[in-house]
DNA sequence: ACTAACCTGTAA
DNA sequence: TTACAGGTTAGT
């Protein structure tokens, strides 16, 4: 579920409770959420460590720990992490709690896609599927030269290119067709046949919609909520997504609803050419 | 480039 | 009962 701008309010959420505090105890009540490590390994090597910050790149979330150690969240679909302040009962879906030296977190996901992984700092680039993350789209280096050459030699759709984490890092479903609807393109256009006006208005409108996004607390549609357990308030500011066969807000058209790169996609045939 | 698979819950 | 869900990966 998460996309970047949920991504970025669970590490503002979830940084405010554990910056520069101690992993004391940590119970994998389902071992398989955590990848690559043994369960007693895996204990023994973040038990007793501290958390200094919380990084985001894409839709990862990273948990920097002292001596040089790196928690890799991702939420997938459904995942949360959540922060207690006092010791709280696991819930149905809970899969990971670390106990800290205030409070709990709580890992969770119903669908059990979501993972947590170990690495040490230093390597964690090329270690990592992170390594393959095209750039950050609100980071100052990312220009519409950057996008045009991250489209490259591609003559995939713009549906299926922004849903491409290793041409751009961190759009999902929604924030892909909120942006084509901003931008007034159509997503089953060929990146190729786009030119450079065209270009630089998908550039504003991504930056413009992640960024609304992320001052909106995310888009809790249905699951997503922060590390508080706060929903976002984004959702009442979509215009096309999940509301298909509906009309659109700017001409009145009905939103057309298919299935484009495997993912359902909402747009406006009118708006978007 | 498309589909299935990974899972569970909810809504049609 | 069936379809579908904010993601990613491996298969064809």
């Amino acid at each position: 579920m998460p996309e970047l701008p949920e991504v970025e309010t669970i590490r503002r959420t979830l940084l405010e409770h554990v910056r520069d505090i101690k992993i004391e105890k940590i119970t994998l009540i389902w071992p398989s959420a955590v990848c690559g490590w043994e369960d007693k390994a895996f204990k023994d090597l973040v038990t007793g460590r501290r958390i200094k910050t919380i990084d985001r790149r894409g839709k990862y979330l990273m948990i920097l720990l002292d001596e040089d150690w790196t928690l890799i969240a991702h939420m997938r679909m459904t995942g949360r992490l959540n922060y207690y302040p006092e010791h709280h009962e696991p819930e149905k879906h809970t899969h990971v709690v670390f106990q800290l030296e205030r409070g709990e977190l709580h890992f969770s996901d119903v669908r059990k896609f979501g993972r947590i992984q170990a690495i040490p700092t230093p390597l964690r680039i090329s270690e990592s599927s992170l390594h393959k993350l095209g750039p950050e789209p609100l980071e100052e280096a990312f220009t519409p030269a950057v996008l045009k050459d991250r489209f490259g030699k591609k003559k995939v759709f713009l549906k299926a290119a922004l849903l491409d984490q290793t041409v751009l890092a961190g759009m999902g479903n929604i924030y892909v067709d909120e942006s084509l609807f901003l931008a007034g393109l159509s997503p089953d256009r060929r990146v190729d046949t786009l030119s450079e006006e065209e270009i630089s208005k998908l550039h504003h409108a991504i930056q413009n919609v992640l960024q609304a996004g992320i001052d909106a607390q995310g888009t809790s549609f249905r699951d997503y909520r922060d590390a508080n357990g706060e929903k976002g308030s984004f959702q009442q500011a979509l215009q096309v997504y999940g509301r298909g066969g509906k009309p659109c807000q700017v001409c009145g058209q009905t939103l057309e609803r298919k299935r484009l790169a495997g993912r359902i996609t909402v747009y406006c045939s009118r708006c978007q050419s």
